[in-house]
DNA sequence: TCCCTTTTTGGTATCGATACCACTCTTGAT
DNA sequence: ATCAAGAGTGGTATCGATACCAAAAAGGGA
């Protein structure tokens, strides 16, 4: 920078200037520092930046898994929001394990965030005790807790699964099961399933969950296909299935064809997600799409402006029943 | 630090070395500091760090997109792998907007990183001027460029795609059609189209490629729903078609049980890249099984001990040529 | 016991930017 | 002409850690 500084006849500190507030610099100096930096092929250093300023134009994000299309959708929104206002996303991701909290955090408060996203929504004390003793925007995401540490960005998970509940049961149905959401460590599909219970409860029809807590399942579209030999054989009077995911209702729906089962004549099968899979023509399946991506625009809007989003403290994005031919 | 180093009677300089190389200090300070440590609550602050050492123990990484479950792997195997090392990933996605690389590594550099892994292989000269610049280990992953700018990590797309086309032609079919790998930007689809030009010329039988450059289409599965009318029906003799993705694959199989054309005896149908839903019984996918958490392993070896990698300069990961039952 | 090597420890300068304050130079109103 | 307000500019201290060097302490062989 000093070498910027004396080749353009300025100060170091006009050469700061140019870069953070160019509008406060004459034309004439900030055309001469610009000339100066293409010349010498400057990039600044933003570490020193950060130490001095106390604002490291990064954001910190903790998220359980990257390995999911609707949580890449939120984290494309995310990074591209914050890339655009000249910051900077550094990424931990804990696998759906609780235990590595704490230390992911510990890891990403060493680099000094101005800000950081979280997906989870349950804390342990020491991650909580971390997150009070920094005064940064701390933006909770996905599901909408009662208790939101800072700023909260997404939508009810218990809501989403009532209504699709309640969609069901008007289409006719009495028997309708609940598929998934017993994984360790992922409350959302856990509140889906609470939604569902209460619609249930509301029209007075008895639930009926599969797999239960202690059987020992694959996940995801493999949980699917095992519905029929699992859970319908048991109770063959299901004419309706609720998936806890997207990826299990094609799961459902791929042996349903295979074994000639009519849908949604025989079977109403609906998903949850928004997957791409789902929209496409060859499923055409009734779910609920969530609005990934705009979920980390919000979010980056919230971290970039934390008054005015702590002013709503939380931003429900919501989400959109669409029906289609297997319900 | 100061604090701590006064509660504990040492000097500061004996706390960062209780944090960076604790095996250089006494057992009875390093108690001692660690105790202090504790008591306080101090975190320490890498960015400090970072700029009287010279490393900032992060890396960067510049990816075209998120939203791909394979990408999504790499990611997943390079931040766990780099975290498990005591570094932190800051990510960037381009889109797979080149234009966007050149600012993009613009930003990243200004944050000092160790080392900076790319997904694309070709660069603009403003690029490459840059990585010239820096004297830190780039990594470029996926397609294995021929002339790699420092360290290479992937696989050959180019022989991936030959390896499939001789897949085709050794179950005898003598009319394959290579569907997709026009997009923009994304030039690893147009290596294993080159691939299976390649070994049709070997076996001197003519290569039919769709859609066109010039043709508008969906991708993903709308692009394979769309192959009956668009290239079979010009090219009815066509009897396998070889997809670019497994995404496209799946919206060939989903149309063709709709029409009920049969698989793989009237149209053999084979994909690309492990997705999960290739490997679900529901599809029984021929595919190329990409080891895409392996790629981001591999990548943070090679960035965290950038002379071994170096004395191999290309570490290809392979692939797995997965035969199921559309071929 | 003494001297030499090795280990352990601390003081001080330093990394590269920005905050803070002070100063000069306009500009326009009185 | 005088003054006040504000824009533009630069000098210097500072952020919090580590590098470098020097010194003190501990061990080991003669």
């Amino acid at each position: 920078m000093k070498d910027v500084a004396d080749l353009a006849s300025v100060g170091t500190i006009t050469v700061s200037r140019v870069l953070r507030t160019p509008e406060k610099v004459s034309e004439a100096k900030r055309n001469r520092v610009q000339k100066a930096i293409e010349q010498l092929g400057y990039v600044p250093d933003n570490t020193a930046g950060a130490l001095s300023s106390n604002k490291s134009r990064v954001f910190g994000a903790i998220v359980s898994t990257v390995n999911d299309s609707v949580f890449a959708q939120t984290l494309d929104g995310l990074s591209s929001t914050l890339r655009a206002a000249g910051y900077e996303l550094l990424l931990t991701s804990t696998n759906y394990d609780p235990t590595v909290e704490e230390d992911a955090l510990r890891a990403l408060l060493a680099r000094r965030p101005d800000g950081i996203v979280l997906t989870s929504t349950s804390h342990s004390s020491g991650v909580k005790n971390l997150l009070k003793s920094v005064n940064i925007p701390i933006v909770e995401i996905w599901q909408l807790p009662a208790q939101p540490l800072d700023i909260a960005v997404g939508f009810s998970n218990f809501q989403a699964g009532y209504d699709m509940a309640h969609h069901l049961i008007g289409k006719g149905k009495k028997n309708i099961a609940f598929i998934g959401g017993n994984e360790p460590g992922n409350d959302r599909g856990r509140r889906r399933r609470d939604g569902y219970i209460a619609a249930l409860a509301d029209a007075k029809l008895p639930p009926i969950i599969w797999p239960s807590e202690d059987q020992d399942l694959p996940s995801g579209i493999e949980l699917g296909a095992a519905v029929f030999e699992g859970c319908l054989k048991v109770n063959p009077a299901i004419n309706a299935v609720m998936c806890v995911s997207d990826q299990v209702a094609v799961g459902v729906l791929c042996e349903a064809r295979r074994r000639g089962v009519e849908v949604p004549g025989g079977l109403s099968v609906s998903g949850f997600g928004g997957f791409e899979l789902a929209m496409s023509s060859g499923f055409d399946l009734t779910t609920i799409e969530i609005p990934g991506r705009e979920i980390g625009v919000a979010s980056a809007k919230a971290l970039l402006d934390p008054e005015a989003a702590r002013a709503k403290k939380v931003i429900d994005v919501g989400y959109t029943l669409i029906e289609r031919g297997t319900t």
